[in-house]
DNA sequence: CGCGGGTTTGAGCCTACTCAACAGATGTGG
DNA sequence: CCACATCTGTTGAGTAGGCTCAAACCCGCG
């Protein structure tokens, strides 16, 4: 039966170069995998087990939950993305990862982490460096929600989410997938639902974007980016100095 | 002559034992240090050299500026941290840091990491696992920022600063070293330097804490916790699973 | 003694929130 | 296959939390 291609390895390998056996070992890495539905909570902060994961297909977020049910999602997950690699010094999981659309993963815990980090050190390295990544965005996204006001905190943020796209194969360039929900938008924002809204009303209004669910375009993506001051941080990776 | 005590050896050491060769590692990246003043910016954003390095003593802070001068602190270093191990994947530093106070710290660059990956790797896990603490703290504080109100989001920040500040050995456990003035705590909560300081006004007033420049007292650190369910993720580590 | 950085206080305003209601989609069980 | 529930999106009206602008004070320091 043929292997089903890896997002996580097209992505390694257009980094760096891997070896045989790293190759190998991630292939055993990704083996089993596991499906997974919208909504479901694959990982729930405080719990000890599967804390690491390896997203395959589908959407998932991080989400952030106060006592009194109001949330934040952190970090947004798409396929080829590697969860929980920036939690190795907690003792339990710290936030709850769900789903946002069906999909798969592969989940690990602590001993399979360990065993990685002895026989393929680098690997794990490589790993790790590009799961950082994630945490560079939700800095430059801190700086957006403290600082920019919400319109072009939303704008910084349909950028990041455009970034994140996996190259979809298809033409049109500027149109990418939105799995969130405009609440969902807000809890990424710090905005209400309702806000949301009339912002993206706004925009569409004035031509800046065209919604076609599940799918956006950004009208003058380069003048946003500008304006917002917004960094392409995937496009910035660098892991080829881990020789 | 006698070595100085590494406050970051200390730390390692009370998560998991080091055996001769890596403390003898550490000692060597810890050999040359260099003594920085306060203000002065130690890694630049955009710049591909000396992206890593160990806070030997002082207070620095990671800020995020953007195009208008405005700027976020995402993270706050004491002595012991590590810097910029969180951006392994990154080809140049993405956010500044600034010294808050004076102090001394070692520098690195990727070289002398690749180095390390090579001789002692389990050692930079370890390393890594122990910054990446301060990256679980970010998310707390992102939903502190978006979620809750200025006069919680201040609490919050309080709590994290509070459980930051390394055993001084003195005997007042309460009180606890600020060194941010009240337009940088301002720029860590997204509030203007005004604001916090009517915020902190009042909360003198009602005498839920006492200012003793440059220390700082909470009254009822309990209370506080349970009110804005902060966490206190150093407490949680736990690297020890690094075989 | 003057200067700059940090703090303090007042007055007025605006951005983003709350509450409320409805329409459209989606899904689910009988 | 329809009826009902739930989630999502849309719009209006009124409000308030945190902002801006302005000015003064304190203190350490050159």
């Amino acid at each position: 039966m043929k292997v089903t291609s890896s997002a996580l390895l097209l992505r390694l390998e257009q980094l760096t170069t891997l070896d045989a056996d790293e190759r190998q070992a991630l292939h055993e890495l990704e083996r089993d995998s596991r499906s997974v539905k919208k909504r479901e909570a694959v990982m729930r902060r405080g719990t000890v087990h599967n804390n690491f994961a390896i997203l395959r297909s589908g959407w998932a977020t991080r989400r952030v939950t106060g006592a009194d049910g109001r949330s934040a999602i952190t970090h947004v997950f798409c396929p080829g993305d590697l969860i929980g690699l920036c939690d190795l010094g907690t003792q339990s999981t710290p936030h709850d990862i769900i789903m946002q659309t069906d999909g798969s993963m592969s989940l690990f815990d602590t001993s399979d982490l360990s065993r990685l980090a002895q026989k393929h050190p680098r690997l794990l390295l490589l790993l790790i460096s590009m799961s950082q990544i994630e945490d560079v965005v939700l800095r430059d996204r801190f700086y957006a929600a403290t600082r920019l006001s919400a319109e072009d905190r939303l704008m910084h943020f349909l950028l990041c989410i455009q970034s994140k796209v996996p190259n979809q194969g298809e033409k049109c360039a500027d149109r990418f997938q939105m799995p969130l929900s405009q609440k969902e938008i807000g809890d990424a924002l710090g905005l209400t639902d309702i806000y949301v809204n009339r912002l993206l009303r706004s925009l569409t209004d004035r031509d800046e974007i065209s919604v076609e669910r599940p799918y956006m375009r950004i009208k003058a993506p380069a003048r946003w980016t500008e304006r917002v001051g917004f960094h392409d941080r995937y496009q910035e990776t660098d892991i080829a100095w881990l020789t």
